[in-house]
Formats: C-alpha cells, structure tokens, sequence
DNA sequence: AAATAAATTTAGATAAGACTAAAAATTTTA
DNA sequence: TAAAATTTTTAGTCTTATCTAAATTTATTT
C-alpha cells in the first residue's frame, strides 16, 4: 500500500516516461509536483528501497515493472473518475482535475470497478486520454498535434495536450471539443498560426493553441 | 480547512456528544479512534485554538457552533456517499462504511451537492442515520431500542446501533432490513430475548440484537 | 479524609514528508 | 580540458500526528 504522497511520486514519473525514455530527472519530478529536489531525492530513495523505481544517485529514475502497474491504477482511478464526474454530476472538462486528484487515492478495488461498470467501461477520459485497463494496459491511438498537420490535411480532435481549466475554456468558447472534425485550410509562417474549418466555420487558430490539441488524421 | 485527522477527532466528538451531552472526556475520544489519551490531548489542544471545541483541562471538550458544523458537514458527506454506494455501486449495507470513511474527506462543494442532487436529496442513510442538510441540520424521528417495546408492541425497523459488517450481515441472515414491520409477541425474562413476528414469521431475537435495532413505534 | 485508582496531561521520541543551505557530482561552455 | 553553470545529494530543521513513560489531577474507596 502506498500513501498518497508516494502515489503522486509514482504518477509523475510515470506521466514524464511517456513523454522521454530516458531516466527520469530529479528535477523534472520536482517540476511536475512543484516541489523541491532536495525532497524528490529523499522520496525516491524511499521508492527505490520499495521496488518501484530503478535509482541510481545522480542517473534519475526509471519505473520497474511493478512501478508501472502501481502508476497506471492511480491514473485508471484517475481518469475514471473524471468521466464520472462529466457524464453523472455535470461537471464540466476544465473542472474535474482537482476533484479526481484526490479521489484517485480512494482505496477500494470494488468502489473502482463498480465505477467502471457504471459508466459503461469508458476506454478515454473527458480529456480524450486513454483509461488503463485493471492490467494496467492502455490502447495507444495515433494522434499528432494540430501544429504539425499540413495544409488540406483534416481529422478529428481527440485530446488535449494542456487541460489546464484556462485552455480548456479557451476551447469551449471557441466552440472546439472531442470529435469535432477539423480541417487545415492555411498554414501561416509569419506567426505559425492555423486556419482552419470546423463546423463549417473558418476560424484562425494560434500556434499556442495548436500545439496543445491533439488530431487523429482521417 | 482541517485536515483528514482533525476532521476524524471532530467527527468522533460529534457522535459522542449524540450519547452524552455533557463534555466529552479525552478516553471516550481515545477510545472511539483507538488511538492515545495524550494523542487526545495533543490534537483537542490544536482543535481549541482553531475554535472548533471549548476545552479546559481535565474537562473534556464541548464542540463551539462552528464545530458542529464542521462535523455536521463531514457526516453528511460521509451517508450520502454511503447512498451512494448501495443505491448506484451495488455496495451491501455492511461493505460501505470504511470507502465512506476515505471519500467523507474529498474537498469539493460542489461534488457533494451534485451527489445530493443525483441521489434525489436522500434524507436516511442506508443504516436509517439522517443526513445533514448543508447547513447541518438534521431531521431527527423518534426511535427506540426493540429491547424497550413492550409486548405487543410494533413498529417499523429504522436503524442499527451497531454498524459493523458482522452484526449487518447477521440482520441479513435474518431477513431483518430497514422498513419492515415489527412485533414483538413476548419479552423473556430469562435471558432479554424476545419473540417477535416479522413477514409473517416467528423469531427469537437475542438481547445483543435487540439493544442494537431501532424501531419507529406505530 | 486519606489512600488508592483512574483519567489526563506533560515531556520527550519517532516517522513521514517537506524545506533551506551547503557540498558534491555532472554537464556545459569557452 | 579547465572553468563555470547546473543538477543532485547531503545534512540539518520543521510540522503533523503519533507514541511511551512519567507526572499530575480528579474520582473513588474504605
């Protein structure tokens, strides 16, 4: 059994392996949890002690095997929650990050896989993120940034880099959610801004926005 | 905002001072949390600065207004998340006390209110406890112990005294659940048992079951 | 009303998790 | 490749919430 604080440890590492292969750094963990490196140290220390973590003073780290399962049920929970809260209790996306952070840490195999069969087995997240399975196995689709579709290109919007609630209402304002099909219409080099279509409107899109929206090509 | 622990100690204090009226003794709270005396001492100490109980030494603790609305607050979480489990996650009556204990401390209004409203505003717990309002108040109905009906008595069953999965369980078995009519036929005077008449069929109950079943007289 | 028992508080220790400041190791730069 | 910059670790401190053991206060007996 892990506390919420080593869970927190476990989901970050495992959030920045998807994104570098290599070992992960102390400060890239203090980053993520807005800590400091000095505590990092001490908690991977503790994790490595536990088998969660391969360490190596001044190497980073790397999630064992077990590691990786421990994360990917944090991020389950996670991730079914959200779902929870968006389709039962009328939260919006940009609401339900905090909430699901702490009930992420609710111990209780049954209470998770009764949510799951509530919510009929969702397989993503409001977010468009993929909900891992009881195995800890997640099906990986093909997506790519909306900033690197090329001109004439078009497909369907299925995910957020950001889900920071600001860019979330960014996007809600501008009429942009998850499955919406988009289509690139120009590709501004001066200010590597997007013109694109959507709903069968033409919208100009910043090179922010479009390098935290995630496209499955079509 | 109060942490999980502080939360507990004023939870525990709360429930006591539904038996006792009179200040709170340090061993009750001990004994309630089955932790210290001097872990008692330590936390009402942090609990009276923060102006959630009056303590003076030696004298047990009373819960301030603000108390009471605190832990009102925690308890309303704690049985409507208890609803929750057996109305909408197929949770038995005697398998949701201990994930209530862990989701009555998730932070967020607006959760629980959406939990309230999804639930069709529950008044009873599934154990027949009232739930708080927000603003902490609570509907309470007269109810008596089934070991002080007198013979020919009836009424409706209500609620427990005792919460534990084994005494729920035993219930079960029994076919004994909140809302069913209840008569008692005969009081024995040799060992506090009673005979009483349920769906048509005869019982003996034993006194430990009879101290612990709330009855609605009618 | 003493003496004894029980309850409560104090004092000091411990563990988890975080921090600061300084030391050590690694990486980058010139 | 030596100097500078950055990263990481260590050492020591702090807070929260515990605990044990001892001291103190209150309650109960006789």
């Amino acid at each position: 059994m892990f506390s919420q604080s080593e869970e927190n440890y476990i989901k970050a590492i495992y959030h920045l392996e998807t994104i570098s292969t290599k070992g992960i750094s102390t400060n890239a963990i203090a980053k993520k949890l807005t800590t400091k490196a000095s505590s990092v140290t001490d908690m991977i220390k503790k994790l490595s002690e536990k088998e969660v973590v391969v360490y190596k003073k001044y190497q980073g780290v790397t999630l064992t095997d077990f590691g990786k399962k421990v994360a990917a049920n944090v991020v389950r929970k996670h991730r079914l929650w959200e779902v929870f809260l968006v389709e039962k209790l009328n939260f919006s996306w940009d609401e339900v990050h905090d909430v699901a952070e702490q009930l992420e840490h609710i111990k209780s195999p049954k209470l998770i896989n009764e949510i799951d069969a509530f919510l009929g087995f969702p397989t993503h997240d409001p977010h468009g993120d993929p909900i891992p399975d009881k195995e800890g196995k997640i099906n990986i689709i093909e997506k790519s940034l909306l900033s690197t579709l090329l001109k004439n290109e078009s497909g369907i919007c299925v995910g957020v880099n950001d889900s920071s609630s600001e860019f979330l209402q960014f996007l809600d304002k501008k009429g942009i959610t998850l499955g919406k099909q988009i289509t690139v219409l120009e590709k501004e080099d001066f200010d590597n801004s997007v013109s694109i279509i959507i709903d069968n409107k033409k919208m100009s899109i910043s090179n922010k926005i479009a390098n935290n929206l995630y496209i499955k090509k079509s």
